[in-house]
DNA sequence: TCAATCCGTATC
DNA sequence: ATACGGATTGAC
C-alpha cells in the first residue's frame, strides 16, 4: 500500500465513473463529483464506500456515493486516488435521507454526512470482519407481544399492522405509569419478528439504558441490537455502527446521533419524547430527530412511532393533517392511571412549620408529602435547574417578585443595581411585596441541592437523595424519602410510583419567555407526575401554580393532547411554527442583509428583525461552537425569515442557494442559517 | 518587455 | 479552501 500509483492507470471496464461527495464544507460545492475508477480499484470502489480524492489540488476525503457508465461532466475526470476502506459506511438509504435532510435545513450534504457517519476506526473493523452469517435464522422469539398495548383502543391494531408487515404512522400518548420502555420494546420485537429492522432514538442516556434492558428482555439474543451514544469511545462507537452496516444487529437504539444509524432493511422508526430539546442537534445544519426520523420513515416506507407522556404542536400536527393516527389512552383508563393533581394559586399559604416555610413549601404540599412518607412512599420534588433563570424574590417571604405595571418577572443584572422588569424594562423602585410588604430583594437562584437541604430540614429523619446534571439517578427503591431532582432526570420509583410528586418553583418555567414555554412545562410536569402512583393508591400531584392557567388544567386531566390542540390552534392564528416555517439567520449585521440580498425569497417570506444578539454568556461548560472570531465591535444580528409551510422547501433552497453566492465569492464573515430555530422570541 | 500581483472563477 | 488564468501594474 505505498505510493504504487502506475503512470498509465486504466479506467475500469464497467461502470468506470464514481459520483463522489468531497468533504468540503462549502454550500456553493455541495453537489457529486466525478471521477474515474482505475481498474484496480474496481472491486473496492462500491457505493458507500469512503475514497481520498484529488479536488482543486490537494487531497481530500470523499464518500462514493455511486457508478455510473458516464459522467455529464465536459472537461477531463481525474482518477479516484484510492479507496480508504472496502467498508460500505454509507448505505444508499442513508444517503438519500442526508440529501433530503440537507435540503430540509439549507445546509450541505457533507456536513450532514458528519453526522450520520461516524469517524473511521480502522482497528474496529479488523475486530468483527467475520461475515455476516446471521442469516436464513427465524426472526424473532416467537414471545406473543405486545400484551401491554391492549390498554390503549388503537393498541392491538398497530401491532397488528407491525407485524403484518404494514407502514402505520401513530403519535403516541401513553398513559401515566406506563412502562415505555417495554411497549417500544414490543412494538420493535414486532417489527422484527416480521424480518425488519428498528430504529428507536430516546433523549438521554438514562432512557437509552431503560429501552435496551427492556429490548434484551423481548429479544433475547443480545447480538440483535446495538444501543448508539455520545458517551462511547470513538473505537466502540464505530464498532456499533459497523454491527448495523454490516446487517450484523437489526436494531438499533440510541441517542439523538444514532438517527442516521444505517439499520438494514428499515421496518419503523420510534422516538420518545420528541419534545425534549436534547433531540435538537447542536452542529450544522442543526437537524432535530424528529423531522430526520419522519422523514426517513416517509422515504423508507417504514413505520413511524412517536411517543410521550406529553404532545409536540409538532406531533399534533401529524394527527391533524392525518400523516398519523392517535394512540392513546380512553378517558377512564387515563383517570384510573392518574395520580390526584391538586394545583396551588399563587395567593397559596406557605406551611406554619418554619422549616416547611423556609423551603417554600405551601401547607397543602407539605401535608401531602408528609402522607407519603408516613404510608411509606418515596416523594418526588421537581425544582427547575439550578441557573435556569434568576428569579427575583421578596428576602423575607421568597415570593417571587413581579413588575407593578405589566406583572413581568424582575431581574437582578448586578447585586448593586436596581431590580428591573424583564418584560418591560421598567426598574423597580420603591419595591413592596404584596405578600409580606417586604422591601428587599434577592436572585432566588435556587438549585435542587439548596431545595435538598431546606427540604430536610421541613422533615427531619427522612432520608434525601438528589438526582441532577452532576449524579443522575435511574430508579429509588420504593421506602420513604425524599427525592430532589431537576427536569428530566427523576429516577423512577420501583414498586408501585411515588406516593407524592411536588412541582415546586412553576412560576419559573411558566413565564419564560419562550414560544414553547407552556408545552415545555407541560411536558416536564406530566413526566414527573406519570412516575406517581395512580390516584386510587393515594398518589398524589401537588402543583404550586393556578388551577385556571391552561397549562395547569392539562396536568389535572392528564390530556395533552387537548392541550397540544388548543396550543397548534393558538400558533396557526399567531403564525408560529410548525403552522408557518421559520429560519434565522445570524451573523455580524451586513453579512445577514448581504446574505439577504443574495438570497431569491418564496413569494409572501415575512422578515422579522433584525434584531441584536446579546452574546451568549453563562450557559454550560461544554463547547458552543462559536465560529472563528470575528470582529467583536461588528454587532451581531439576527433576522427571522418566516413563510406559509407549502413555500417551506423553496424558503431551505433559496437560504441554500443564498449562502452558496456567498461561499463562492469567499465572503468573509459567516452567517448561520438556523431552520426551526429553538429560541423564537 | 517581463515579472510580480490582484482578482475572479472553477474545482470532476 | 486552493489553484490557476487573465488582466493589471510596475520596474527596468
Amino acid at each position: 500500500m505505498g505510493r504504487a500509483r502506475p503512470r498509465t492507470r486504466q479506467p475500469a471496464e464497467k461502470l468506470p465513473v464514481a459520483r463522489v461527495c468531497v468533504d468540503i464544507p462549502l454550500a456553493h460545492l455541495d453537489r457529486p463529483f466525478d471521477y474515474l475508477v482505475p481498474a484496480e480499484l474496481d472491486e473496492a470502489a462500491t457505493a458507500g464506500v469512503r475514497v481520498r480524492v484529488r479536488f482543486a489540488g490537494q487531497l481530500v476525503d470523499g464518500f462514493l456515493l455511486g457508478r455510473a457508465e458516464e459522467s455529464t461532466h465536459d472537461g477531463r475526470l481525474a482518477f479516484l486516488e484510492r479507496v480508504v476502506s472496502p467498508e460500505p459506511v454509507l448505505s444508499p438509504e442513508v444517503a438519500t435521507l442526508a440529501r433530503a435532510v440537507a435540503d430540509r435545513y439549507a445546509g450541505t450534504l457533507p456536513d450532514v454526512l458528519r453526522l450520520a457517519v461516524p469517524p473511521r476506526h480502522a482497528r474496529a473493523e479488523q475486530d468483527q470482519s467475520r461475515p455476516p452469517a446471521a442469516t436464513g435464522e427465524p426472526a424473532g422469539t416467537g414471545r406473543p407481544a405486545g400484551t401491554g398495548w391492549s390498554r390503549y383502543p388503537a393498541g392491538a391494531a398497530l401491532l397488528r399492522a407491525l407485524s403484518g408487515g404494514r407502514a402505520p404512522r401513530a403519535v403516541w400518548t401513553a398513559l401515566p405509569g406506563e412502562d415505555w420502555p417495554a411497549r417500544l420494546a414490543e412494538a420493535i420485537g414486532a417489527m422484527l419478528a416480521r424480518g425488519r429492522g428498528a430504529l428507536a432514538v430516546v433523549p438521554d442516556a438514562r432512557d437509552l439504558d431503560r429501552l435496551d434492558a427492556a429490548l434484551a428482555g423481548v429479544l433475547g439474543t443480545p447480538d440483535r441490537h446495538v444501543a448508539l451514544s455520545a458517551a462511547l469511545g470513538p473505537a466502540e462507537r464505530y464498532r456499533r455502527f459497523l454491527a448495523a452496516a454490516r446487517g450484523t444487529a437489526r436494531v438499533v437504539v440510541g441517542t439523538r446521533a444514532a438517527m442516521f444509524a444505517p439499520v438494514a432493511d428499515l421496518g419503523l422508526v420510534v422516538l420518545w419524547d420528541d419534545g425534549d430539546d436534547l433531540h435538537a442537534e447542536p452542529r450544522a445544519p442543526y437537524p432535530h430527530a424528529r423531522e430526520v426520523l419522519l422523514t426517513r420513515a416517509q422515504l423508507a416506507g417504514a413505520a413511524a412511532l412517536v411517543g410521550g407522556f406529553a404532545r409536540t404542536a409538532e406531533a399534533q400536527l401529524l394527527l391533524e393533517t392525518g400523516w398519523a393516527v392517535e394512540i392513546a389512552g380512553a378517558r377512564e383508563a387515563v383517570r384510573a392511571a392518574g395520580p390526584r393533581v391538586v394545583p396551588l394559586g399563587d395567593d397559596v399559604q406557605l406551611a406554619r412549620d418554619p422549616a416547611a416555610a423556609a423551603a417554600r413549601l405551601p401547607t397543602v404540599a407539605w401535608q401531602a408529602a408528609r402522607d407519603a412518607l408516613r404510608a411509606g412512599s418515596p416523594v418526588l420534588v421537581q425544582v427547575p435547574r439550578r441557573g435556569y433563570l434568576p428569579a427575583v424574590s421578596c428576602v423575607d417571604c421568597r415570593a417571587p417578585a413581579r413588575c407593578r405595571h405589566c406583572h413581568g418577572p424582575l431581574e437582578l443584572r448586578s447585586s448593586r443595581a436596581m431590580a428591573a422588569c424583564r418584560w418591560c424594562g421598567r426598574p423597580a423602585s420603591g419595591y413592596a411585596c404584596p405578600h409580606c410588604g417586604g422591601q428587599l430583594l434577592r436572585a432566588a437562584v435556587v438549585g435542587a441541592r439548596r431545595t435538598a437541604e431546606e427540604l430536610g430540614r421541613a422533615f427531619p429523619g427522612t432520608a434525601v437523595r438528589t438526582s441532577g446534571r452532576d449524579g443522575v439517578l435511574t430508579s429509588v427503591p420504593d421506602e420513604p424519602a425524599l427525592v430532589v431532582a431537576t427536569p428530566g432526570a427523576e429516577p423512577v420509583a420501583e414498586g408501585p410510583g411515588y406516593g407524592a410528586v411536588l412541582l415546586l418553583d412553576t412560576w419559573a418555567l411558566l413565564t419564560r419567555a419562550d414560544l414553547r414555554a407552556g408545552e415545555e412545562a407541560l411536558r416536564r410536569w406530566l413526566h414527573a407526575a406519570a412516575l406517581a402512583r395512580p390516584a386510587g393508591a393515594g398518589g398524589r400531584v401537588v402543583v404550586v401554580a393556578d388551577g385556571g392557567l391552561p397549562t395547569v388544567q392539562a396536568l389535572l386531566r392528564f390530556d395533552p393532547g387537548w392541550y397540544a390542540g388548543r396550543e397548534l390552534a393558538e400558533r396557526r392564528e399567531l403564525g408560529f411554527p410548525p403552522a408557518t416555517r421559520m429560519a434565522s439567520l445570524t451573523g455580524p449585521r451586513d453579512a445577514v442583509a448581504d446574505l439577504l440580498a443574495a438570497a431569491r425569497l418564496p413569494d409572501g417570506a415575512q422578515l422579522l428583525g433584525p434584531i441584536p444578539v446579546p452574546l451568549r454568556g453563562g450557559g454550560r461548560g461544554g463547547g458552543e461552537g462559536t465560529g472563528p472570531g470575528h470582529d467583536p465591535a461588528e454587532p451581531v444580528e439576527r433576522v427571522l425569515v418566516r413563510v406559509a409551510r407549502s413555500a417551506a422547501p423553496a424558503l431551505a433552497a433559496a437560504l441554500h442557494a443564498a449562502l452558496g453566492v456567498r461561499s463562492a465569492r469567499k465572503a468573509p464573515d459567516p452567517v448561520r442559517v438556523q431552520l426551526d430555530p429553538l429560541d423564537l422570541l
